[in-house]
RNA sequence: GGGGGUGUAGCUCAGUCGGUUAGAGCAGGGGACUCAUAAUCCCUUUGUCGCGGGUUCGAGUCCUGCCACCCCUACCA
């Protein structure tokens, strides 16, 4: 039976451009829709632009544009780089449409009518400059616990939390303005009343993995569930509140919105009708979201449209970030990467087999490893699946297939019985054991080819009826696992469909080989992932990031955001003046470090071996073992005073120190080099 | 502090309802081949299934205590 189902990706914000960790998201969804598709069931991928909110205005001011041009770009960037990935969707809108607009009211009026909408004053911080309410974010000062300054709104590094309203000399981070409290009229939605029908909903369901609905159960249905803050006072980037002038929607009210006003515009130009796909419960909604916005979509978003008569999500699958070799992506170490750079130096496909390889049903982060990405890519993808073809693709060029589907042992037939094994995990969201099978079904694949020698049988003229049956077989393999593969790399699909002269349009092809067809010429269909493309990758990040912090800096808006302690100074005076030739004395120079280890009797000491290069070898005591783990120090770059006098410790000979700032103890920084520069080279 | 999860080969991971000798891919070692992108094929080494108890004829699997790591959340469960 055909199935309609309506699928959405979580809205980006119009803030900023894609990068990797937001591509697990629309890679996944993707990949499940192409599937959906390709069984043949009725589905429809819709997304769009989030652009509403305070940042998004700041923003444009900052760019001296509208915010109207800013998420013009903004939207034209986000398609280009999705659509750079063969992320493919029916439609993708904007919340600041009319669509949106005219649902969002909809939407309001419901909940008015059903009383579940509350006003009361707040007090909050208001740049009075800027002439904006500051969200905690946008003020910085010193906190009030432990004193230290230029700390964010809500929390400070000490571990304390506090209210911005609590900060010692704030600041507004927008003007440098000292911001003042003001209060205004918000607007709450009076969550608790829903408390009974969310609690039923989260239990039967079904819509939840175990492990949300457990978090939602423990953290918040056990206790009377808090009033949502949902208007914003102007001025504010988004819709105004029909009946309650002057505030505003609070962005995170009108974005899951955003899924049903897409919807509304490819209904539109579809001729279809909106109620078909929101109001029917034989259509199924599936939202694909990070487990960072969990708590929209399973708590406020279920209890909007419950009140609004829309149906509720069949499933919201949530998925985990992704960590870049085992650590949180950071512009510094070049591991955000985003879209566009990617795309620069290497192949979409890679990525989303990557991505597939590594996707589970359940909520957990996933590691990118560069070693593993490429392993994975060049093993399974060129050497086994893409071989397939390659091998066999000269010699079938000119054979074609078959009249009849030769004798294969059984390879066809086990390959089409495990299609439903396969169908089953894609629709599990259970990607990483799909690629498993079809691995499996490839490496079965290869063997056939090489035990029936077809390259002995070109050489004689009596055995090309032989050779065209191992073409037969062997690219009649390939094409089923170009069908099952083909919802993660429908590139792929499509270079199969074009060799065969038949395209991939339907998972069942998979249970029928082709015969007595052309082939058409070979083309080849995937490089080899190379090593030094992706340090390519990695550096330009790095750079790109230098370049924007410096760009940050140099913004005079920002200088109020960098109101530095004196204390240091004050702690550690500078030093008497030396001349130039003083200074040469000391040859600082560049090392990394090979090795790093706890030294066990000492408590403050690591001994670090320093490499200048070549073979040469320094071990070095440093103090800083409350502030480093040694692993992850190890192939850092670093400053070492080279020409020092060794030094007899306890522990061994010291041949050298390491420079570093900070008081000591947990506070210790370590000089970095910016990437490029070699060991051994001298610091002048 | 609380909640959730993970721990199996050097690496990434399978392992069904408790059932024979714990598996795959990659990496490593040896050989073969030359159709194919230094691709492929054959053979092959490696295990305290985190640790300790318990239940059982039988435990990687179930129970329990501990350890390590990860995620979430924190004077709200």
């Amino acid at each position: 039976m055909t199935r309609r189902i309506l699928v959405t990706s979580a809205l980006p914000y119009a803030n900023g451009p894609i990068h990797i960790g937001h591509l697990v998201e629309y890679i996944q969804t993707d990949i499940w829709v192409r599937f959906q598709k390709l069984r043949g069931n009725r589905c429809i991928y819709v997304c769009a632009d989030d652009t509403h909110g305070t940042a998004i205005m700041i923003r444009a001011r900052k760019e001296g544009r509208s915010e109207e041009a800013l998420i013009a770009a903004m939207s034209e960037s986000h398609q280009r780089d999705f659509d750079g990935f063969g992320i493919q969707f029916d439609n993708y809108g904007s919340t600041h449409s009319d669509e949106n607009r005219t649902i969002c009211a909809k939407i309001w009026q419901s909940l008015r009518d059903k009383d579940l909408i509350a006003e009361r004053p707040v007090e909050q911080l208001y740049d009075p400059e800027a002439e904006t309410f500051l969200a905690d974010r946008f003020v910085r000062g010193t906190c009030p616990k432990c004193g230290r300054t230029d700390q964010p709104g809500d929390n400070c590094v000490c571990g304390h939390t506090y209210s911005p309203t609590d900060l010692i000399d704030p600041k507004s981070t927008l003007s440098g303005a000292t911001p003042i409290l003001r209060e205004s009229t918000h607007l709450f939605v009076e969550l608790e009343k829903l408390h009974g029908f969310l609690a039923d909903w989260i239990d039967t369901s079904d819509a939840l993995q175990s492990e949300t609905a457990n978090y939602l159960k423990g953290h918040f249905l056990a206790n009377e569930l808090r009033d949502w803050d949902i208007s914003r006072p102007g001025p504010y980037f988004g819709f105004e509140i029909p009946d309650s002038p002057g505030n505003f929607w609070y962005v995170w009210f009108d974005a899951p919105i955003g899924y049903i006003a897409s919807t509304q515009q490819w209904c539109d130009s579809n001729g279809e009708k909106l109620e078909d796909w929101w109001n029917s419960d034989s259509c199924e909604i599936h939202h694909f979201i990070g487990k960072d916005i969990t708590y929209f979509h399973t708590l406020f978003w279920p209890g909007m449209l419950e009140s609004a008569g829309f149906r509720l999500p069949t499933k919201v699958r949530i998925h985990g970030f992704l960590t870049v070799a085992g650590e949180k992506m950071s512009k510094s170490t070049g591991t955000l990467v985003s879209a566009e750079t990617y795309l620069k130096y290497s192949n979409p496909s890679y990525l989303r087999y990557f991505y597939a390889t590594k996707l589970t049903p359940r909520v957990e982060d996933l590691d990118l490893g560069i070693d593993e990405f490429t392993e994975k890519v060049n093993s399974d993808l060129v050497g086994k699946v893409v071989n397939l073809a390659s091998r066999v693709g000269k010699f079938a060029s000119t054979t074609g297939l078959s009249k009849q589907y030769p004798d294969d042992g059984g390879l066809f037939a086990a390959a089409a019985k495990a299609g439903d094994e396969i169908a089953a995990a894609y629709e599990a969201c259970d990607f990483s054991r799909a690629m498993r099978r079809i691995m499996e079904l490839a490496d079965a694949a290869n063997p056939f080819v090489e035990h029936a020698k077809p390259w002995e049988m070109k050489k004689d003229a009596e055995r090309q009826g032989e050779l065209q049956d191992v073409c037969t077989v062997a690219l009649n393999l390939f094409r089923q696992l170009a069908i099952y593969i083909a919802p993660v790399l429908p590139d792929l699909a499509k270079q199969c469909g074009d060799l065969l002269g038949s395209p991939i349009t339907s998972w069942d092809q998979s249970k029928t080989p082709l015969v007595g067809i052309p082939v058409a010429k070979f083309q080849r269909m995937m490089d080899r992932v190379q090593s030094k493309d992706l340090k390519k990758m990695i550096d330009e990040s790095k750079e790109l990031a230098a370049a924007d912090a410096a760009q940050d800096n140099a913004s005079p808006t920002n200088d109020a955001a960098f109101n530095d302690s004196d204390q240091p100074l004050k702690d550690e005076p500078i030093a008497d003046e030396i001349s130039i030739d003083e200074f040469a004395k000391v040859d600082l120079r560049v090392a990394r470090v090979v090795s790093a280890e706890h030294v066990p009797e000492a408590n403050k000491l690591l001994k670090l071996t320093l490499s200048l290069g070549g073979d040469e070898r320094r071990q070095v005591f440093a103090g800083i073992k409350a502030a480093y783990d040694p692993e992850k120090l190890v192939g850092r770059l670093v400053v070492m005073a080279a020409n020092l006098k060794p030094r007899k410790m306890r522990f061994g000979l010291s041949e050298g120190m390491v420079t570093a700032a900070g008081p000591g103890g947990e506070e210790v920084f370590i000089l970095g080099v910016d990437e490029g520069a070699q060991p051994g080279q001298r610091v002048h």
